[in-house]
DNA sequence: CTGAAAGCGCTTACAG
DNA sequence: CTGAAAGCGCTTACAG
């Protein structure tokens, strides 16, 4: 506990050694519970620890084997809630693992994304989940494989045949929501959110959108489809581009929740409201969605389960690195949740819990 | 690069310093720009470091300097996006610093915020920007302190002397928001949002709200100061309750947007408006706030500024800890944001924007 | 301006 | 079940 200077210095594990009387062997032994030590001695050494106010050295650790106990989430855009529902849900299954997690947020920028790479590689971290910015090149994924490090992929996929993947089924949620406005009487029903961003993701949702469209035979005329970026901003221009349209749809799909809510405002700022003037359907399904007004119909794609699912392939990869087997995709499959923004008649699913009559709210 | 089983491992500084016909430490010295060093013999040295691919190992760095490069930012509850406009900011000062900025996210739960902060003791972190959970005990950061990890407290005060804190002006910030409804000229003023879970905070905002009604001479009826969750959910009970008040009020200040927002769509299921039915005003001013229906007026604390402040003050503790001065408390001058939620006439702001005839619009 | 040497606190075969 | 010894890859006085 004291150093060549006689300053101070924090426990180490020799210094419980001496106090419980074994070796430093024993003593690393115990920290880790292994089951070879003795109870008794195990409980001396671990009084000992108390005794000394030791602390885990996790660099010495690290150092010596080569690897850390950190596993790393790389965040793109945590703005967007869906990102946090999806890293608590990580945080359900990761602690318990033993593992510490830290997160970095890239805020969509690759440099930053390529600087956090970099620095959890040089922190030997365990394992990486990667939301990956935009425009995030193809060749990351094999990249970090390269490192020796297990990566899963999480929500973006990128075209990349070796990674495990880790997301939601945007075709077949997109399918739904279509689905669900024509099972309303739509037959004119646009896509906003088209964007060259994030492109795999933007194709397969307009694909589930095609896909809905021709399961009922009704035609889709290509300026429906919307150009937007995958934003609130994206959703009130895309809303504009709508009411320029000669022949206007009457309902609208978007491409997530971000869009339908800007979708929502900009209604809200001509006058016009979502599930009387327009019917829409957003995607992702986040917390907000039930307080908009009028609350939205959207895709639940389940965040935080996806946060889960992608913790837990980490994990098995973490641990079985021998047992590489095929890679892992898993897409979560949507869930349609209505609310009014897709009603034709404003009210028409809460009309049993409004007051009866509106004098009845004191003013 | 080979060790004694023959297996390749990564490249070292040894492993440079031989390709490039140097000494180790010379290698060490190059890799940290010492200004000792020739620049030929830099440049010899960067080149035989790219040439083998070199990764520095911050294991072994932080082992030997007993400290990491990275700074720990502990999130309470990252779903309220006032804490990631908060990172946000941080992250445009720390990366340029060297260190490395890694999350951790305690969901507003204290066992994992023990946990995550025990965690970044033992990887030994330069410095920690806490932002604390409900109910964190007031004790908190002398722990830190005594570990001798370098702390600043943001947004949530905790009793403590001793403790750097970045945070806003809740008191003025309260009485900015409630001036600006009695201007616009109501006198029956609620508060919305009073709890135990942060009372330090939550008593500030009551005060401001308190100060800028006595300053009016209007009396404040206790009634008008409302029990409710700093969440969506609360702001919706608390509308309720308002509600239920004989002599209702005209105009509500809240706790924070999220409340705010949770009274706005409260307020659209009932089948009123706020701006026209009751007036609202936020506090954070958060991103979202620009888009809801109608737009909400709010006090913006600058969020992302604060983080910058954090970030700037942090990093000045852990290059001149010898300098320990008395500790900082910074409080960021709050800023009104008037938008249509205080209204007492609808669009009355924005009339010079609006179609003239709403028949323009093509439906 | 550069090199030789010591040591940070662990873990891990290996021996007994 | 426990101990003695080697070594992970750096940094840092110190010497020259």
């Amino acid at each position: 506990m004291r150093n060549l200077n006689g300053r101070k210095s924090a426990p180490t594990i020799n210094d419980i050694a001496d106090e419980a009387q074994v070796s430093k062997s024993t003593v690393s032994l115990v920290l880790k519970n292994s089951p070879k030590i003795k109870l008794k001695t195990a409980e001396r050494v671990l009084l000992a620890a108390k005794k000394l106010g030791y602390v885990y050295n996790r660099s010495a650790a690290s150092l010596r084997q080569n690897s850390s106990n950190i596993i790393g989430l790389v965040f793109s855009d945590l703005q967007n809630p869906f990102f946090v529902e999806l890293l608590i849900g990580a945080e359900r299954i990761l602690p318990k693992s033993g593992f510490t997690t830290f997160m970095a947020h890239t805020n969509e920028n690759l440099a930053t994304q390529n600087h956090v790479l970099n620095s959890m590689r040089e922190h030997n971290v365990a394992g990486i989940i990667l939301c990956a910015a935009l425009n995030t090149p193809n060749t990351v994924p094999s990249t970090i494989r390269s490192w020796g490090i297990p990566l899963v992929v999480a929500m973006r996929p990128l075209e990349d045949a070796e990674s495990d993947f880790v997301g939601p089924n945007n075709i077949e949620g997109m399918t739904m929501a279509t689905h669900h406005l024509i099972e309303r009487g739509h037959t004119r029903i646009a896509f906003i959110g088209r964007h060259a961003s994030s492109y795999i993701v933007s194709n397969q949702r307009i694909q589930g959108y095609r896909n809905a469209m021709a399961a009922a035979h009704l035609p889709v005329n290509e300026d429906w489809i919307i150009d937007a970026g995958p934003s609130y901003d994206g959703g009130r221009q895309g809303l504009a581009k709508l009411n320029a349209l000669t022949t206007r749809p009457t309902a609208t799909v978007c491409y997530n929740d971000a869009v339908a809510l800007g979708v929502l405002s900009e209604l809200d700022f001509l006058g016009l409201r979502a599930g009387r003037d327009l019917a829409v359907v957003g995607f992702d399904g986040v917390a907000g969605t039930a307080h908009s007004s009028p609350p939205l119909t959207t895709i639940s794609i389940g965040p935080s389960h996806l946060g889960e699912v992608a913790s837990q392939l980490l994990l098995e990869r973490i641990r079985t690195p021998e047992a590489r087997t095929e890679p892992i995709t898993y897409l979560s499959t949507p869930r349609l949740i209505i609310r009014q923004s897709s009603s034709s008649t404003f009210f028409s699913e809460n009309d049993a819990l409004l007051p009866t009559k509106m004098n009845d709210i004191p003013l």
